[in-house]
RNA sequence: GGGAGUUUAGCUCAGCUGGGAGAGCGUCUGCCUUACAAGCAGAGGGUCACAGGUUCGAGCCCUGUAACUCCCACCA
């Protein structure tokens, strides 16, 4: 079976061709069979109108890597695919190319505007699970959902009116965070705070009681039309004559009151505070303490509110529709109309023509900014949706404290209990389109609202038929929180439920835990009494060669289909684990991928040398294994322990090193050189015998590197003698007992010593390669030596090998050049090439660094409580360290010695 | 303000429950040795941030310090 293949490996065409044949031949399909245990991963759904990026790269490689080591070690493996609908960020991205177009959804019309977002997700919706193919994620792709299909809109009416009825979802007028930009309101989570530039205004707001007045420091002088109040703190021994007083608000000459409470610090600014309850979360809670009316005067685009909203208000008022809690509304007479910046403007200069503003300070502040756009969010009080946080955080909590639910690394598990012990009621109404549309109706006439899975007709209360459903649509997460178990299948009970639920590990990255993680704990504990997964596999992010984020605005992003179209999707995945460790931040570097895609070719030479002289048809382990086949099995052995010991423990990162390094080192390095000597032997049994340890241990090599690059592996798999099938659905390598010789490795180890230690004075003595010499081994224990003429031969560079006992081959070995082992001396004729002092001047060296090493080793030996306490292991091990040493000291002063007489 | 992480070779990073410090890249030397020059053989290079402590023994555990990074938080 002699093969021709290129010397370089060209990943290129083999990638997707071998990717088209695993899922045309179902390779990838989670099969339920009750005989095996099932291990389950749900697939973060990318932004189904995104691109793939570095990040979806590492998380996908982490993913893959598992459930292919799972699926090799016979679990009944099942990756469950997907997208997310994302909102905000999708109806940004078509609102954007609508104003291309010089169109709004005001114009358009919710219908049309659906009609346009469901084509752009068709469009651009299937060519992120492309990309996610080129990478070798084996997921079902039958069994890919869609956070707005079917079955996940089914999970999402369910979980809605379910909680509604609970009590558990409900509706009012409370604090949110309102993005002017967007339109929309967000969640406390979304929100993000950036340090910016501002001022501390200090305004004077006169005492009506007493005439004096109250200095009052503000970043946000606009919102002063909506105060309704002024705090001092009741202890505060400045302000005790003013309790039960009130200040005249400036500008509008509007009397409020000054009241106590403990939110004025007495120890920060004036000490007196401005409440404005209708934009300040704090203010807010203050005004609910002290019963203070809420004013809003700002629009719900960013505008000052007039006449036209307060007209609107006494409307809603009048009709009796009104919420207890509906605030109030301003006209804020000259500043309506105007945006929150201009109205800052214009209060404060007005403030200063009425000698005011007693002092302008600048400040750092950090300042709430939406996560998508960017634009200063306004706290608001609104009418919206929420979910009552506090009873579905209780058990969210409880479950990972008691280890049902584990972090990996651990140290994330504080980042998740800080955010769910933390939580407030989550807002989940959005005024956008695209997405879960809120499942409630409003009665016209009654204004009853009624939440149900399907359009009602009439209303409960009075019968009237006029009802119309609430425009806002829900928060991307509501969907994603049940993702977990709505893509199998719930609320049914479908088989694939039963049987891959819950699921078995949850990969991402840490940026998400808030989001992402914690609601799908919360959700999965409250929905299906079951913790959605066991384990979270947290990762960091890639970032650029510099060590910074990568991101749109740096242009610093690495196109990760760009790297696999040059370097492959192996050497791609292989850079994203190796070396990294569980939870923290990766690099990306030029240097970082070629260093693997060289690992790539390296293996397709290894296999291409036993491809092109291949005889045997069939792998079988010889009966008679020589010892450098010893050495290498019971190496491989210890590694196959170690890998899945590692994998199991998600320490992936180390696992490939080991891969790497027994790859490179141990097989390609030392057991292919080693067995060239019998693979190119006339003795067709010697012959026979290394193709077959050879195979042997490359085929078990593809499959340990299987999980981390799936194509190369397989590419190679089909060329060799194989088991039916797939790579990808052969069985992981298992430790097996009979094939440990630690006798022999330890021989082997000894000879390899001998080989190194030649090599290393051939080297220093600039002998090129070409220049054959005899080596004569002087030892007391010439057994151990046995192979020792056939490897000294094909790797250190000898013509002729002969093993001495000490004593009779002192003689013989007169004037050659000598390097020691502990238990040997080589000789070889190469005297003419060596300068006497240097020679001395090496081996007093060596001698050195021997003495060094005695020092050590008899130190420990001398330390009583050494010898008393330390595991017997260490001891015997820092013996054997003490006779080498001795015995290596032995040998080089008699080398010494020689030298000298000479 | 609270919490977390990082600090190891020139650079980028590993280092499992404590048992004399590793890899890749880069540097230097020598090699086209019929799998691979995207390679082979060798060399050099580290007070494991600092200061204490625990231990027979500390890169690893404990306490503190410093620098950098990130997350969370309503500092008017």
């Amino acid at each position: 079976m002699k093969k021709e293949l290129p010397k370089t490996y060209d990943p290129r065409d083999i990638e997707g061709r071998i990717y088209k044949k695993w899922e045309s031949e179902g390779c990838f399909r989670g099969i339920i069979d009750k005989d095996k245990k099932p291990y389950t991963i749900v697939m973060p759904p990318p932004n189904v109108t995104g691109q793939l990026h570095m990040g979806h790269a590492v998380d996908n490689t982490l993913q893959d890597i598992l459930i292919r080591f799972k699926r090799m070690q016979g679990y009944a493996a099942l990756w469950v695919p997907g997208t997310d609908h994302a909102a905000i960020a999708t109806e940004a991205k078509i609102v954007e190319q609508m104003r291309k177009e010089g169109l709004t959804k005001a114009e358009l019309g919710r219908e049309k505007f659906l009609e346009r977002a469901w084509a752009w997700k068709e469009k651009y919706g299937n060519r992120i699970v492309e990309q996610l193919r080129t990478l070798g994620s084996s997921c079902d792709w039958e069994r890919e959902h869609f956070t707005m299909d079917g079955q996940c809109s089914k999970a999402v009416l369910d979980v809605f009116v379910n909680l509604y009825d609970k009590k558990l979802i409900y509706r009012g007028n409370r604090m949110i965070n309102w993005c002017p930009k967007c339109r929309t309101s967000i969640s406390d989570a979304e929100v993000e705070y950036e340090e910016k530039a501002g001022h501390f205004w200090h305004i004077l707001y006169p005492v009506k009681e007493t005439g004096e007045y109250l200095e009052i420091a503000t970043t946000r002088p606009e919102t002063m039309l909506g105060d309704t109040a002024v705090a001092i703190n009741s202890e505060d021994p400045r302000y005790k004559h003013l309790h039960g007083c009130h200040v005249i608000l400036p500008l509008i000459n509007k009397e409020i009151p000054i009241v106590c409470d403990e939110h004025a610090d007495m120890e920060k600014g004036t000490g007196v505070v401005k409440i404005t309850p209708a934009h300040d979360p704090n203010d807010f809670e203050v005004g609910l303490r002290h019963n203070l009316p809420s004013v809003r005067c700002f629009t719900y685009d960013g505008r000052m509110t007039g006449a036209e909203d307060l007209k609107e208000y006494r409307e809603l008022i009048e009709s009796g529709k009104a919420a207890d809690d509906e605030p109030e509304v301003l006209d804020c007479g000259k500043y309506a109309g105007m945006t929150t910046a201009e109205a800052r403007e214009a209060v404060l200069a007005d403030l200063a023509e009425l000698k005011l503003l007693k002092d302008t300070e600048d400040i750092k502040h950090e300042v709430g900014t939406c996560y998508r756009c960017h634009e200063t969010i306004e706290p608001m009080i609104s009418k919206q949706w929420f979910v009552r946080m506090k009873p579905l955080a209780e058990p969210a909590v409880k479950a990972v404290e008691d280890g049902e639910i584990q972090f990996i690394p651990e140290r994330f598990t504080k980042t998740y209990l800080n955010w769910m012990n933390n939580t407030r009621d989550w807002c989940i109404s959005r005024q956008l389109w695209w997405g879960h549309r809120i499942p409630a109706w409003y009665c016209a006439d009654c204004g009853e609202t009624i939440v149900a899975k399907t359009a009602p007709t009439t209303c409960p209360k009075c019968g009237c038929t006029d009802l119309s459903q609430d425009p806002d649509s829900l928060d991307t997460w509501f969907s994603s929180a049940l993702w977990p178990f709505s893509v199998l299948g719930w609320p049914d009970e479908t088989e694939d439920y039963k049987f891959f639920y819950p699921t078995s590990t949850l990969v991402t990255g840490y940026d998400i835990i808030g989001f992402w993680v914690s609601r799908m704990i919360f959700s999965g504990l409250a929905y299906t009494g079951k913790a959605p997964f066991s384990k979270v596999v947290i990762h960091g992010i890639v970032r650029d060669s510099q060590g910074r984020k990568m991101s749109k605005s740096l242009g610093n992003g690495v196109d990760p289909l760009e790297v696999i179209e040059k370097y492959g999707a192996d050497a791609l995945r292989f850079m994203l684990v190796q070396g990294s460790s569980p939870g923290n931040d990766l690099r990306y570097s030029d240097d970082k991928i070629i260093a693997m895609r060289n690992f790539t070719n390296k293996i397709w030479n290894a296999s291409r040398f036993l491809l092109m002289n291949m005889t045997i048809e069939r792998i079988e382990l010889p009966t008679e294994l020589a010892l450098e086949d010893k050495w290498i099995l019971s190496k491989l052995n210890t590694l196959i322990s170690d890998v899945t010991h590692n994998l199991e423990n998600f320490d992936m990162g180390v696992a490939a090193q080991k891969v790497y390094d027994f790859i490179w080192n141990s097989f390609c390095d030392w057991y292919i050189e080693l067995s060239k000597n019998r693979f190119g032997s006339t003795d067709e049994t010697k012959k026979k015998n290394a193709e077959n340890v050879l195979a042997y241990v490359l085929t078990d090599i593809l499959k340990l590197l299987h999980p981390f690059m799936p194509f190369i592996t397989e590419e190679i798999y089909q060329a060799l003698p194989h088991d039916e099938g797939y790579l990808m659905l052969q069985s992981w390598p298992e430790y097996s007992e009979s094939l440990c010789f630690p006798d022999d490795e330890a021989r082997m180890e000894k000879i390899m010593a001998a080989v190194r230690a030649v090599r290393e004075c051939r080297s220093e003595h600039k002998v090129p390669n070409s220049r054959k010499t005899q080596i004569v081994i002087l030892t007391d224990c010439a057994e151990q030596y046995a192979e020792a003429g056939e490897f000294l031969t094909r790797l250190a560079g000898a013509s002729q090998v002969s093993v001495e006992s000490t004593a009779s081959g002192a003689d013989k070995t007169r004037g050659m050049i000598t390097v020691a082992t502990a238990d040997a001396k080589l000789c070889m004729p190469l005297r003419e090439l060596v300068d006497t002092e240097a020679e001395l001047a090496r081996i007093k060296k060596e001698l050195e660094k021997a003495h060094k090493e005695l020092d050590f080793a008899a130190g420990k030996l001398n330390n009583e409580s050494f010898v008393a306490k330390a595991p017997e292991k260490v001891i015997a091990d820092i013996r054997d360290k003490e006779a080498k040493a001795k015995a290596l000291i032995q040998n080089l002063e008699e080398m010494l010695s020689a030298l000298t007489a000479e």
